[in-house]
DNA sequence: ACCTTACTTGACCGATCGGTCAGGTTCTGC
DNA sequence: GCAGAACCTGACCGATCGGTCAAGTAAGGT
């Protein structure tokens, strides 16, 4: 082999151990489930062993942990940006767009913690994302929204983590290009809030 | 105790064993998931022991698929009756009220199904509620139905899953009224769907 | 009384679960 | 060359998995 590459590789650093690892796991959460999923199948799956998994992570709870962290500090980096952002039609248009953004990039993560959130209570990891989702929701429907508000979030919430995940699997066969996706998913998430953005603009009550 | 009550008893049944654990195991496979799902923990929550389920169903799967089919029977008779009906905004406006009954009645049957079809490919009950969602889909969407109309039935089935279910845990944790529910519900769904009948109505292209 | 049927159970099976541990390999700094 | 860290693994642990089996019990028909 000629010397001529990099020590550190020319464009993308290959992914390590752990890398492989949690996009492995990330994977199984996601479709088997937490509870279903063994660390051998992981291991296997990922071509090591599964001494070799709970020697990068201490437990498999602590790697369904490392798996999610990611994605929880991007949504409370995208939530935070809102909170401070003046109310108005363009803020909340771009919190949209992040949120989208979001859904795309973390489509595996947000669709473990969304379905097994209940039965996982009491991990530090999904605590913390319990609590950052309630936020989330108090902040975009104000205390005194009414049910068919929460439930306009809670849809728009739990059908588009559906829609990336399973949905793509049996529904769209043929994968739709990834910004007519996005596109898509715009305008139907924003046309679901629309008329929660309206009680938020105004002092409730 | 007076004899004065009837053989039968007078306004509802007590529930046969079976029908215990199929309402037990429904519950831990919509919150844990199948895999994630013991049998051992079905018996307890249910009162039983391991063995007495396994004599009421022949295996873990044929458990599923006696506590999904009921709900896979119920839909399937929703759509025949619209595919059935006549074209037309009414036609169209029953189905919606159909499928919402559908949703509040079976919401764990569809939250399990929906969260776990792709893992669970190759069991019977799982394959034939597969293929009916997809007829479902292909009903709804017609052949040529742009991408955003084919995410708008996906957040609106996967969105409505997850509300009812998932949702309620830790977003409503004072429920709501049941009818408030169902009103919010119809006027979401139906609103989500709408851009899709438009094309429905007239002969594609 | 007796047999049958429906139902429930504990003991048990091989396999797999999450997790521990000691040992082996490879690479680095000295 | 050598110590030490980083990494990977097979053997092993007690517990639990889905499932089988024989025994036991209670009710009903004869």
């Amino acid at each position: 082999m000629p010397p001529e590459s990099s020590p550190t590789p020319p464009a993308l650093t290959r992914p390590s151990t752990g890398d492989e690892l949690r996009a492995t796991a990330l994977a199984q959460f996601a479709s088997i489930g937490f509870a279903g999923t063994s660390l051998q199948q992981i291991a296997d799956a990922a071509g090591y062993s599964k001494s070799s998994v709970l020697y990068h992570f201490a437990s498999k709870e602590a790697l369904l942990g490392e798996v999610l962290t990611p994605a929880i500090d991007r949504l409370e980096v995208i939530l935070n940006r809102y909170v401070d952002a003046p109310d108005g039609a363009a803020s909340r248009r771009r919190f949209v767009d992040d949120f989208i953004d979001f859904l795309l990039e973390f489509r595996l993560e947000l669709h473990t913690f969304i379905n097994q959130a209940q039965s996982l209570r009491g991990i530090p990891v999904i605590d913390r994302a319990g609590v950052l989702i309630v936020r989330l929701s108090d902040t975009l429907c104000h205390d005194g929204a009414s049910t068919e508000d929460r439930i306009r979030f809670g849809i728009a919430l739990g059908g588009a983590a559906y829609t990336l995940v399973a949905g793509m699997t049996f529904l769209d066969k043929d994968i739709a290009p990834a910004d007519e996706i996005r596109q898509a998913l715009s305008v139907v998430i924003t046309e679901l809030l629309a008329p929660v953005a309206v009680h938020t603009s105004q002092s409730r009550k």
